[in-house]
DNA sequence: GTCAGAAGTCATCAGTTGATGACATCGTAG
DNA sequence: CTACGATGTCATCAACTGATGACTTCTGAC
């Protein structure tokens, strides 16, 4: 799908080259960032093409001409989306794994307390995605959060180690999937650093005597 | 444009009793049931009417006859949705709060072991459906799970005991989300009862020294 | 037997969606 | 300046969706 030119012609750059109404690159960029929006915001489904394009200030039919289709679009909204891990701290952390359960915590609650579920998080949970877009999106959480927190369990003395990571994953994605969307007030509009203490000690599920 | 005639009637919906060829009460429950198994397993969007009504073996513009549009036979099958609810033991507890945590992670893990994600869980967590059906389902958790369960942590003397039970509920369904979709092998494969003690100690989230 | 109405069938409508090719316009190399 | 390719605009298509009303067929009362 080749990404294509980044040539560094961002749309804000207002020394670079802002005077450049007709810019491939910054069209380009505008649908990904409109796509990105709209496909963790309503779904692939009910974000159509005509709402992508007007969101990005540019005509539908250019989807077609820099993606191929929207499929094509979608997937590469999802290539680019880098749940939130880039926002720890300060780390560039792309694509590593976390290193434990309190990261994985924050970073998904602090992820989820802005935007809705991003295409992630969409891609999981909707079965209109493809089998394809499906597995390298679980793929993902396994490498990233259920094996450190595995990891975790495991240096703590715990059976099941992989299993129980991949609970505390899901569940976390549970709570995370409520709270962008909205099911309870108060979790929904509870502090992020606050909740993290309350589901970081359930999902540590240490008990009376933790072995290690 | 054949839409592609139903060969033969009454496929093999009626396995019942079913001598009636002519039948409006079976035709509606025939309805209401293809809308359960496809709105649970495709969602609202991606379940057409033309499919529920090849599933159910019965034309689909019956579903405008009988429930009035399709909008509306989402409504009577999320209304008709048990959330298996009526499987614990033998009681018929339709609509009723479940009484403790363990109960409610019981009748989740077990619902969520059989088939996709019912329609509520859908309604939860897909947003193209409307408002009006989110709030609904959103309402049946905090009065069937969320009440319950905080007053439960209230009893155990922890604090805010509504946000825990939100936080509960919310990753319950999380966990139940990622085993009716597959996201983790283990977990997918995982049995339910020995999976819900592990679920409910996590959840329970209990201190060193309970007060109950 | 027959006949009124219930139950089911069918063709078709209007709206929306993604896609695409023809055309217009801009930027820049020469 | 001019011409050509890159970029953007527009009208339109084909497919699909939900809905609906006219029509047919069956059931059961009389």
């Amino acid at each position: 799908m080749t990404v294509g030119r980044s040539d560094g012609t961002g749309v804000d750059r207002g020394a670079a080259t802002p005077r450049r109404t007709r810019n491939a690159g910054a069209t380009r960029e505008a649908l990904l960032g409109a796509a990105q929006d709209l496909f963790g915001r309503k779904g692939y489904e009910r974000a159509t093409t005509r709402e992508i394009g007007e969101v990005a200030g540019v005509d539908p039919a250019l989807i077609s001409r820099y993606f191929g289709s929207k499929a094509d679009l979608y997937l590469a909204a999802v290539a680019t989306e880098r749940l939130g891990a880039d926002e720890v701290d300060g780390h560039d952390r792309t694509d590593a794994p976390f290193d434990d359960l309190a990261q994985v915590v924050e970073v998904v609650l602090r992820r989820t307390a802005r935007r809705g579920p991003g295409p992630i998080l969409q891609a999981l949970v909707r079965d209109d995605a493809s089998a394809e877009i499906r597995e390298a999106a679980t793929a993902r959480l396994e490498r990233r959060m259920v094996g450190p927190i595995a990891a975790g369990y495991e240096a703590a003395g715990l059976d099941r180690p992989t299993l129980r990571a991949q609970v505390a994953v899901a569940a976390l994605l549970g709570v995370g999937l409520a709270r962008s969307l909205g099911w309870f007030d108060e979790l929904h509009a509870a502090d992020p650093g606050d909740l993290a203490g309350l589901v970081t000690d359930s999902l540590a599920a240490v008990p009376d005597d933790p072995a290690g």
